[in-house]
DNA sequence: GCCGTTTTCGGCCCGACTGTTTTCAGTCG
């Protein structure tokens, strides 16, 4: 598929005509084609084949064509132009905080800055304050956005983000006059990685938690500081947006900073045409003026004639059409989950033992968990022999004559090994009762070797689950080349579920991969790969990938009684 | 550049904050 390709080609013409100071309408048309384009399900050379390609919201006729020569030439001649036209390093300033195109274009023309080591010259040598509206501290505000751009790592983790909110909003809440506090953003929305953090808040004393909040001891930096919204960056790179409104327009605000950008642009053209303007103040009626405050999210969805759209959805991907249509799934929670079928042991490479494991999952309200250790190819996880496989399955039984109500598992997580063999014979894996298979070695295969390898043990008919399916960790290591769209296809066929693994740094399956698994007929199991007990419970992060991916109760394997769950692996 | 249940032309979401200059353009979310 070359979606992404055609998505980055339309990007890069973004940011390129952005730069020569074009129409801000075209530029968002580009990036809106773009991001349609890099979530369509399609494949896109397909769908220009059929001459399809306007059929495509976002995707007109000027688009259409230039999709068009760049699949049957390989290349885009205005595209070409511009990126010749253009200095190479100049696009990069884009991400440079404060700057924007207007003020790179002028930095190129009067200051013949091309580049971030340019501006960064011109900053130190005080050659900006001479340009109008320049000044001695827009210097010293680039000198520091550079500096940050060049720390910055990639976006936050779900772990590492999830610590500070929590650390902010326990502050903030002894502050007097503080009412209701809420993380927004992408965080709210459950996202993967988040950029910043955005928290809401009302008070009656606005002034004092502004204070507060700039104060407090984590605080590295402080960006900006108005009456109602601070900014501050903590642990070097990370930037925390602070806002106070009023409590009457609590509903409204949190429904914006929750956004997504695009599913509220979407919801205000929806406003507008019932007769409303919609902004994180009030709905305002047009006819009269007269302005309708909410204090309650729902309420908005509700006055626009909606279901409530919960915030992981708001992504603008048919959301907002389904809620309309008053047909939006009913999203799976965390105490829809019966157990964990991807757990490790100390007879393993986890720390703690069989027992502890099962007690903690029983503390969390758990039927089951399957105990799913290495198999040997995994050396350094001290993966099981056959034999200790066999002594392993005979403790269990053991343990589970003691525990009462509730069901130790047998499990394995059998690795697909380079040769696309599975790890233990057959025979061995049917005296399992979960069999999880996954690929850790040889990940730099090529794509059809690798493709071949996982749906080979789709189809092996003791394999239940494909556990962290495209072996991405995040920030760490890309995903191997694999053709998800064959992988998914052959686990509709044969019954193999999915899994989205929990693990902060895994959550793979990833969203979009989960909704199109789920549109395909596959069956997704949420587990933890939990090393040891305690993190058992990062499973929440799974719910959350799985409410972005449209997951209901019913799509998840291990929201199922022990009973059903066991018809269920039969395949 | 895209799009149409008020439009095939004329819109395109809306407001806060900053740094500069003294009324606002640029940027951000």
């Amino acid at each position: 598929m070359k979606n992404k390709e055609i998505a980055k080609v339309l990007y890069d013409m973004g940011e390129l005509l952005e730069l020569k100071g074009e129409n801000r309408f075209k530029i968002i048309a580009y990036g809106k084609a773009a991001r349609a384009i890099e979530s369509l399900k399609e494949d896109f050379e397909q769908v220009c084949k059929e001459k399809r390609l306007e059929s495509v919201p976002g995707v007109g006729k000027a688009i259409a064509q230039k999709v068009e020569e760049y699949l049957r030439t390989g290349k885009l001649q205005v595209y070409e132009d511009l990126v010749a036209q253009t200095p190479q390093g100049l696009a990069e300033l884009l991400n440079v905080s404060g700057l924007g195109p207007k003020t790179i274009s002028l930095l190129h023309e009067k200051l013949n800055v091309n580049n971030m080591e340019d501006l960064e010259k011109a900053a130190r040598e005080h050659r900006i304050r001479r340009l109008p509206r320049m000044g001695p501290t827009s210097e010293k505000n680039i000198v520091k956005s550079i500096e940050r751009y060049k720390k910055r790592s990639t976006r936050i983790s779900l772990d590492v983000a999830e610590p500070v909110v929590e650390e902010i909003v326990g502050y903030l809440q002894g502050i007097e006059g503080l009412e209701h506090i809420t993380p927004a953003g992408s965080y709210r929305r459950g996202k993967e990685t988040v950029g910043d953090i955005d928290i809401l808040a009302t008070s009656t004393r606005p002034g004092d938690v502004i204070s507060a909040f700039v104060r407090m001891p984590m605080v590295e930096e402080v960006l900006g500081k108005g009456p109602t919204k601070a900014s501050i960056i903590v642990k070097e790179t990370i930037q925390v947006d602070l806002r106070i409104v009023e409590h009457r327009s609590y509903g409204t605000v949190l429904q914006y900073f929750t956004g997504s950008k695009d599913h509220n642009v979407k919801l205000r053209q929806i406003a507008l045409g019932q007769g409303y303007s919609l902004s994180e103040y009030s709905l305002k009626r047009i006819r009269d003026g007269v302005d309708l405050f909410f204090d309650r999210e729902e309420d908005i969805y509700k006055t626009l004639r909606m279901q409530y759209i919960p915030p992981e959805m708001r992504e603008d991907t048919g959301e907002i059409e389904a809620a309309m249509e008053g047909r939006l799934p009913n999203l799976i929670e965390l105490s829809d989950i019966k157990g964990d079928l991807h757990v490790h042991s100390s007879w393993s490479d986890g720390r703690d033992s069989i027992e502890e494991m099962a007690r903690a999952a029983r503390k969390l309200g758990y039927e089951y968990i399957a105990l799913s250790d290495h198999s040997p190819a995994i050396g350094i996880a001290g993966g099981l022999t056959p034999e200790q496989l066999d002594k392993k399955i005979e403790a269990i039984s053991a343990l589970n004559d003691e525990l009462k109500g509730f069901t130790v598992l047998v499990g394995a997580e059998v690795d697909i090994r380079a040769d696309g063999e599975l790890d233990y014979p057959d025979d061995l894996l049917a005296k399992c009762d979960v069999v999880v298979a996954s690929v850790h070695m040889a990940q730099q295969q090529k794509e059809r070797t690798i493709t071949g390898r996982l749906i080979t043990a789709i189809e092996n008919k003791n394999v239940d689950i494909i556990a962290h399916p495209t072996g991405r960790i995040i920030g760490q290591r890309d995903p191997y080349e694999v053709d998800m769209h064959s992988v998914l296809a052959a686990a509709a066929r044969a019954g193999t579920a999915m899994e989205i693994n929990a693990y902060p740094t895994r959550l793979d399956l990833n969203d979009v991969w989960s909704r199109t698994a789920k549109d395909m007929g596959v069956r997704l199991a949420i587990n933890t790969d939990a090393h040891q007990a305690g993190q058992l419970k990062v499973m929440r992060y799974g719910i959350r990938v799985a409410r972005r991916a449209w997951l209901e109760k019913k799509d998840v394997l291990n929201t199922f009684g022990l009973r059903e769950l066991r018809a269920a692996l039969e395949k």
